[in-house]
DNA sequence: TTGATTTATATCGTTCACGATGCAAATATA
DNA sequence: TATATTTGCATCGTGAACGATATAAATCAA
């Protein structure tokens, strides 16, 4: 058997499981609140800087728009955020947070340290996860890099 | 702004931007061949252990039958495997490489080289590569272990 | 200013993921 | 041996991802 086609020897299929497996430590939480995890990642955003044009979340989230718009669609549906037409921009659609979508912040508020101690283990603890963040964040550079 | 929100201290996000990207990066070459993702997962396991039920298949990939059961149904339809009802058990379809299938192996020798070199980069070499593994195959084993 | 190009977003089609549910074959229990 | 339970796989519905394409507003060029 040739190395290069074991899966154990596969990064990309560790990053997908693991990504994987991760996100769904985060669905009894979210779902409480009628949220999916992309949705989660969307709040995030708009909690830390309210008020953005579809791009500039699409961006954040090394997402495209056509993956943004349908999952902002259903988001404002439930009441979470409201889609502005641009002022200064007609083609921008400015995204923002309505009182239901920053009060969720209040409930959600347990979710990091839940899902932090969910996957707490030899590998992921104060001292390593830095250096596991820098790997991870090389990655995501390297790989980014080569979209423009 | 609390720590715990922010958006850059956020290892889920990282793990699912970096499987994302790293996946892209499989695109060109595989959809050369008419193949995801996924389905290379499907091949790498089927190349390693040929005539596999779907169950073993999922469960090395980590994934439910409900996901594995489409997608080999799609890779039958492109005559690269076949599922053919068990013998011994009558539940369970056996799935197996078609002479196609086995000949993707050749067409896609370059694929894990060519990903990798795409990937290189200051942290991810041969020498910090198994740190890497490491830390995501605690990760997963600390996951995978809740869901029991 | 008119016409061409770019940009921001949306729509469409296909393929995952995955919770929920269904069904038939195998196994356990009464 | 009947009946109940478990197991293996399939089907269904919803929500991402993402390539391809469309549309309208903004910008650039002639």
């Amino acid at each position: 058997m040739e190395e290069q086609f074991k899966l154990d020897n596969q990064l990309c299929f560790r990053l997908y499981t693991a990504s994987r497996l991760l996100t769904q430590a985060y669905h009894p939480l979210l779902s409480e609140q009628g949220l999916t995890y992309p949705q989660y990642l969307v709040l995030l955003v708009l909690w830390e800087k309210d008020a953005q044009p579809v791009n500039d979340i699409a961006k954040r989230l090394f997402l495209e728009t056509n993956t943004v718009t349908p999952l902002l669609q259903r988001m404002e549906k439930e009441g979470i955020i409201v889609r502005a037409k641009g002022s200064e921009d007609g083609r921008q659609r400015i995204v923002s947070l309505t009182r239901k979508g920053k009060a969720l912040k209040k409930e959600l508020a347990n979710v990091p340290f839940a899902v932090g101690s969910a996957v707490a283990c030899k590998s992921v603890k104060p001292e390593t996860a830095p250096e596991l963040f820098r790997m991870l964040d090389d990655i995501i550079a390297k790989l980014d890099a080569k979209q423009e």
